[in-house]
Order: C-alpha cells, then sequence, then structure tokens
DNA sequence: TCAAAAAAACGTATTTTGTACGTTTAAAAG
DNA sequence: CTTTTAAACGTACAAAATACGTTTTTTTGA
C-alpha cells in the first residue's frame, strides 16, 4: 500500500527510496529567552568530532515512533528541563544539500522560556549557553537562517496574541514588558503609548507590590490574566500589541 | 560523519534508522484558484487501488536529491502544467500515526493560480478537479486539515501583500477584486471603502477598457503594477488590504 | 421613448486608533 | 530639602477605518 498522500503515481510499491539510501528527518529548537532587557537564544556548541567547536541550534532525529512536535518537546525537556511551554513549528528546511553529511531535513520549530525557570545544571551538562540576539555567533548549517525566520514568525505572532507574557516571570512591570516588546521589535517605543495601549487591552491584573529593581520610585507589578484573555478570545476581541 | 543539526546525541552512526525501517517525506499542495466569485480547490481522485475513488490533496513523495519545494513545484507542474506561480511553505504534518501505510511526513505548500491559465486537458487527464471551498468533500487522511491551515495561512498573508492578483487574470475589474477578498475573508466589504481603499495602495493601472460581464454598465479594468509595487516595497511603504 | 433598476464611481461625515508630547507623582541620592 | 529619575496619568492632534449619501452609466421593459 501506498502512502495516501503521494498522490502523483510515483511509489506504487515501498522500495521509493532504494535499500542503501535514506531520507533523515531532524527537528530543531530556536529557544527564545528573554534577560536583562534582551532577547536571547539557546544555542549549544558541540564537544565532541565531528565539529566539534560549532555552534549550532538545539535538535535531535525525529524517532520513528514520534510525532515531530512530540520529538521538539523531546530535545526541549532533555535540554532545559522544562515541560510545558510555549512551542510551535516554524518553517521545514529541505534543501537537499544543506546537510553535507547527509541527506537530511529539519522541521524547525520555536520556543519560548521563561529564562528564570529553566534548569541550569542541565543546559550547561549539554554545552548549551544564553546568547544575546545582537552578538550570536556565526551557527552550523543552515541555523543563521532558521533563526532569522524564527525571529519574523516571533514578530508577527506578537502583534497578534499577548504572546510576550510567556518569556516574562509570573509577576512583572509594565516597563519590563515595554522592554521587551521593544527588544521582539527592535525599535524604541513611547513608554506613556505603551502603557495606554498595554492596559486596554484588559488583560493585566495589577498586584499591591512593586518591584524595585528598575528604578528608585519602583513600579507596580502585573500579572497575566489568561482566563480573562481566553474569555475575550471567544467573544472575537481583536489583541495588537 | 552524523547530521550536524541532531544535536542532541541520538544518531552517532548512520544506522539511526534501522536498515528495514523508512521514514518517508511527500510533499501535498493546496492549490487555490478563483472563479465565479468563488475561491476554489484543486482536488484529485485517485482512480487506482488502493483508496480509489478518494478524494485528496496533490502530492508525491520528495526525491532523495530533490529540494522539498522543488518537489512541490514538480507536482505542480505535472499536474497543471503550470511554471511560474505562487508557491509558498504551509507547515509539516508529522503525526506518527497519519498515514496508516508508512511512517509518512508531509509538508504541505500552498499554491494560488489563475483559474484561467491552466491546462484543462492535463488537470483532467490526473482526475484533478477544481472545488468550491464551501462544499468540498471529506479529504483522505489529514488534509482537511492541511486546507484549514492553508487558508489561514492564505488569509493572513493577503491582509499583508497584495497577493490576491496572482489569482485573477492580468486584467480585472475593482468588484471583481473585491469579491475575491470577499471569497478570502469569509466576509462582505462595503465598496465604497474597498474601492478607496485598493487604489489608496497606488498599485493599479486603469486601463482604457471596460469588462461588461458582470454588470449591465460594466467596470473599468485595471491591471497590477508589480514594478510599482516593488518601487514602493522597497521605500517601506506598508500594503494592508 | 422614457422611467425604473442596478451597479459603478465618486464623495463626505463620523468614529476609532495611533502618535506626539506635557504634567504630576513617588522615591532615592546628593 | 532640593535635584534627579522614571513611573503614572493625561491631553491634543493626525491618520486610518467605517458608515453611508450622491451622481453616473447602461440595461430593461412599461
Amino acid at each position: 500500500m501506498t502512502p495516501s498522500s503521494a498522490s502523483v503515481a510515483h511509489a506504487s510499491n515501498n522500495d521509493f527510496y532504494a535499500d542503501n539510501e535514506k531520507l533523515y528527518v531532524a527537528t530543531d529548537c530556536i529557544v527564545f529567552g528573554f534577560d536583562e532587557g534582551d532577547l536571547k537564544l539557546l544555542i549549544f556548541k558541540r564537544r565532541v568530532e565531528p565539529d566539534s567547536g560549532i555552534w549550532s541550534l538545539i535538535g535531535s532525529f525525529v524517532q520513528l515512533d514520534e510525532d515531530v512536535n512530540d520529538a521538539a518537546r523531546r530535545v526541549l525537556k532533555e535540554i532545559t528541563g522544562l515541560d510545558e511551554i510555549f512551542l510551535e513549528q516554524s518553517k521545514t528546511y529541505g534543501k537537499a544539500d544543506r546537510d553535507p553529511g547527509y541527506r537530511c531535513l529539519s522541521v524547525a520549530h520555536y520556543a519560548l522560556i521563561r529564562i528564570d525557570d529553566y534548569d541550569k545544571e542541565l543546559v550547561e551538562s549539554h554545552g548549551a549557553y544564553w546568547y544575546t540576539l545582537k552578538d550570536l555567533p556565526k551557527l552550523a548549517l543552515d541555523h543563521d537562517q532558521m533563526v532569522a525566520d524564527a525571529l519574523n514568525k516571533l514578530r508577527r505572532k506578537a502583534r497578534q496574541q499577548p504572546i510576550g507574557f510567556e518569556l516574562l516571570p509570573e509577576k512583572f512591570t509594565i516597563p519590563q514588558l515595554q522592554q521587551l516588546y521593544e527588544a521582539i521589535y527592535q525599535r524604541e517605543l513611547d513608554p506613556r503609548n505603551f502603557r495606554k495601549k498595554v492596559l486596554s487591552l484588559k488583560v493585566l491584573v495589577k498586584l499591591e507590590e512593586k518591584d524595585k529593581s528598575g528604578s528608585k520610585r519602583g513600579a507596580f507589578l502585573y500579572r497575566f490574566d489568561a482566563e480573562k484573555y481566553q474569555e475575550l478570545l471567544e467573544s472575537g476581541y481583536n489583541f495588537e500589541i
């Protein structure tokens, strides 16, 4: 029986790929974090030959009995220890010559994690580090392109959904939120207009506490109200930040 | 040598997938067209066993020496005879059990074609037909989901780029263009505001001819000025329809 | 032949949203 | 106890989206 999706008559038996030929499928994860006012990326330096010393994204082969997005979740769990995080497919990279070793295509995913949540020791034990986006080193293969594409996705996504909260701790101040959006959009925003805009969305809950780390005066902490967000979404509300 | 993208230590030799196991990669194309005021989809009825009689998207396996997007172009060329058309990656479908026959993942692409351009005989010879989106039959496997996802992509894309012109003939009237956008967005638009908006983009060239097919009075034909569009794009102009 | 009908084409008013920027307030630091 | 800094609040103007009126062109059929 032929895979039903292959409609154009090519494979009529299960030897479409000859016995000695293989097409590998991997997944690579573009892991974004936010710290000290900067967007960061979790990348990883190979410690063993071949390619020892080359920076690349974290990734893995997709196993034969494994959903592709599960493979991405597995990688993230293995490296960061984190389970339930924002993870979304970005794009598939399928050039025949993208990997000099094998024919291998990669389904890229991007993830957003709260940088204070992850398991530091686990990350370090895998040779992974957080790099500020601006001074990212050259990465292996087409991983630079993957980062650029994922960043674009993140920007578009951030404009339509209050996705940024995935990158901040539970409690955050409005100036912190603004810093994050400035880092994502790579441009400065007017603090007065930003506050007005973000409060008008009505998905922030003001807390009694203040955070004094950012300024003398301190700023009130807020939290994101996911329930209210859901409610408003369902009633057709439009979120643009 | 290990594929460099597989960073998480799994495959250390080229037998990560056992000799008797294979992971197939296919591509499926969601082909949109526009005719008689409706968005249409090119789908195809298998004529041979197995799955004879089941409707599905057009697709093919990705060959071992072939870029994934080239595979999609090849499929389109084979079925429609068309070469240089709008084609973009949509999403990759990678559930382990999505195809009951094999482990096979599919990189979906969506395409926009001018419905009067394609090669009718070639299409029919492959058992493919144009279906109005609204009364699409149930499709094979996860192809229904593919269509839904691609339609969403198309909607987003159409809002940010004057992509709709890909679906119309060279010459078209403003009411026709409006019909197209109404079909894409699935909602009615005010004809006066639509005209104002679309003309304000300054990428339409008014011709001397009129098209009388749509109304008694007839409407002036326009064409899309791709050069001017490029110019404006490069000078940072913002297109939203 | 000419009035009614229909849709194209043009125009105006109102509302909403975005942008620019002034003022007040709270707390720390000299 | 004044100065400094950033948070928090507010106002004015510009641009964009929306709602809807009017004129024009042509066909249809009374």
